[in-house]
RNA sequence: GCGCCCGUAGCUCAGCUGGAUAGAGCACGAGACUUCUAAUCUUGAGGCCACAGGUUCGACUCCUGUCGGGCGCACCA
């Protein structure tokens, strides 16, 4: 158990105490009392809220109540005082030895350190990427894979078990513009001179592949043909060429999906005429007539009665139709069969989508809240925009002609790790700047090359160490003092930065704690340049030296359990 | 017109899901170092947390309104 959590329990069971000595009313509601660091270090090493959360619905006051749980914390070994401040917070110090003992568990832990069973039981799903099927990844996708991936290994790490998946959108449009922009490749293998690619199709020349194969395949069967033969067996194996290439492309950002559910199949399953019928049965999708668009002209707008949701009921500010006119499911109504579908299979879901999508949230939202009578968490993560730089330059893009910047490129450039930890750096739905120059500098300034330096400096003072014939078994923890230790209380706080990631879906805190964590190493390590007594190695003093190498090992085991939810590797030297 | 996201130091951003005197880096001021424990270090200044109300022991955080920026607004995905 780890220190904090060992805490929580202390507080838990002198509150139990009280209950028992008629000191506190039963049956309290605790989920609010909190067990942190004192934002001021001053304060102590522990506070925590338990007197203010509980002073009201126990009918007393803050400052007496705390007095009363402060006496009992105050019981515990391994703490020196405990002592009430302001309104009523109760500020813990600890014995050096919790220090070293919590060192210890860190090291014993080793990857397991931080993992929690937060989540055990829970089942999530989560979906991310679901790029169209029409093309190679590129960085307008690039965001949303890495958020979601570290997100997926962060929801592991706090002990949930994990669903990832693509979501294959092969039965819209989008996908007959593939197929028939195979057909130009197909006919182009055949040696025909197609010239330009007509206006409206994919001209990249990804398709060039497919179109040989397809040639290969049928020879010239579906030259001349009417499109209505060739159209979905083009399209299919179009379809599963943009699949094989996208995997590979996620593959070189080290993304791998448990499940690829393909809109085509949902549909060709009745999944969508279940859910509706599921919401009919419940007066949640009725026949109705649309209002005019308000605020901007709609030229060809006419009143047609479609299916509509009842996305009203949960908050959106419009019901939504399911099918169009046509008969055939909205996006939104297949959609929306697609998440009753996830829901029974994973306790909670989860979706990262581009910042783009914002204004379809509450009515999916709406639709898992009325298939699931409320009961399933539903998380959309939205994820803003990066814009690419060049030595802070834009770089140009143009998606018309087909010229983007694929992910691939920008991962042969400059790396796996770099693209990853970069992505993490900032709060999803915040935007963000990606130059090509910058997250490969070597300098402080950037924080991949901060924290993987501090790993690497861990490295090679193990090496240094063993040059210089340092050997060490037993190791003496009461060597280390209060400058080491200072580091070690930001290393505990590792599971509970887990632990809030996962609840509030926010990987980029991992990012920005092993920032802090590097920093706090890299100051430890700086007090050696001035008092040479503080360095690391000290050539004629081995149990000091191995004491010391026990805490940059520790330090350097967060940053790799860290890194392995970034789904970063840790490096061993720079460059 | 409506909805969503955002507004924190000159700049780029954190702020542990309501806690104590709001933090870091860059840039700026002052000092140190000339070094392989290298790819700097120490230190100082810098704030009406957009604005105004509300909720409560306590608000950057939650609620309402205003201002400002971005995105999206019939049967497209």
């Amino acid at each position: 158990m780890t220190l904090y959590a060992r805490f929580a329990a202390h507080i838990d069971a002198v509150l139990d105490s009280l209950v028992a000595a008629g000191d506190l009313p039963e049956g309290l509601e605790r989920r609010n009392v909190t067990v942190e660091p004192p934002r001021d270090p001053s304060h102590g090493d522990l506070s925590t809220n338990a007197a203010m959360v509980l002073a009201k619905p126990a009918g007393t006051n803050p400052r007496a109540l705390a007095e009363k749980i402060a006496a009992g914390l105050g019981a515990i070994d391994e703490v020196v005082s405990a002592e009430i401040a302001g309104p009523g917070f109760i500020n813990l110090r600890l014995a050096e030895s919790a220090w070293r003992g919590e060192l210890q568990a860190i090291a014993d832990a080793a990857g397991d350190y931080g993992r929690s069973d937060q989540g055990r039981g829970i089942t999530v799903n989560i979906e991310y990427v679901s790029a169209n099927p029409t093309g190679p990844m590129h960085m307008g996708h690039c965001r949303g894979a890495v958020v979601g991936d570290a997100l997926a290994s962060l929801l592991e790490y706090a002990g949930n078990t994990v669903i990832r998946e693509y979501y294959v959108n092969d039965a819209g449009g989008q996908v007959d513009v593939l197929g028939r922009s195979a057909h130009v490749r197909y006919r182009e293998a055949l040696g025909e001179a197609v010239g330009e690619i007509p206006e409206g199709l994919y001209p990249g020349d990804y398709l060039v592949p497919v179109g040989q194969a397809l040639a290969q395949e049928f020879g010239d069967t579906y030259v001349a043909a009417p499109e209505g033969e060739w159209l979905a067996l083009f399209r299919t194996r179009a379809v599963a060429a943009m699949i094989v290439m996208i995997k590979d492309d996620l593959a070189l950002l080290g993304i791998h999906h448990d499940l690829f559910s393909s809109e085509a199949e949902l549909q060709a399953a009745g999944k969508p005429e279940a859910a509706e019928a599921e919401l009919r049965s419940r007066d949640l999708v009725y026949d109705g007539v649309l209002e005019r668009p308000k605020g901007q002209t709609v030229e060809d707008w006419e009143p047609v009665e479609l299916p509509l949701f009842r996305s009203t009921q949960f908050g959106d500010d419009q019901d939504r139709p399911i099918r169009k006119s046509d008969g055939h499911w909205t996006y939104f109504g297949a959609d929306l069969a697609y998440h009753y579908q996830k829901a029974q299979n994973a306790d909670e879901l989860i979706d990262i989508w581009g910042a783009d999508h914002a204004g379809t949230v509450k009515r999916i939202q709406a639709a898992v809240a009325a298939l699931t009578h409320g009961k399933t968490r539903f998380d959309v993560k939205l994820v803003q925009m990066v814009r690419l730089l060049r030595d802070g330059e834009p770089v140009k893009m143009s998606k018309r002609s087909g010229n983007f910047v694929t992910l691939a490129d920008v991962v042969e450039e400059v790396g796996k790790d770099v693209v990853r930890f970069t992505m993490l750096t900032r709060k999803a739905d915040a935007q963000m700047d990606f130059d090509f120059a910058k997250v490969v500098e070597a300098s402080k300034d950037n924080p991949v090359f901060y924290v993987q330096y501090a790993h690497a400096r861990i490295r090679s003072v193990n090496r240094k160490a063993a040059e210089a014939g340092i050997v060490c078994g037993a190791v003496d923890l009461s060597l280390l003092d209060a400058e080491d230790l200072a580091v070690v209380k930001l290393a505990a706080q590792f599971p509970r930065i887990v632990e809030a990631a996962a609840l509030s879906r926010e990987p980029h805190r991992v990012a920005f704690y092993l920032g802090d964590l590097a920093a706090a190493f890299h100051a430890l390590w700086n007090l050696g340049n001035d008092r040479p007594e503080r360095r690391f190695l000290l050539a004629n003093d081995a149990p000091t030296t191995c004491a010391r190498l026990f805490l940059a090992n520790a330090i350097g085991q967060i940053i790799v359990n860290g890194l392995a939810i970034m789904g970063v590797a840790a490096v061993e030297e720079m460059q």
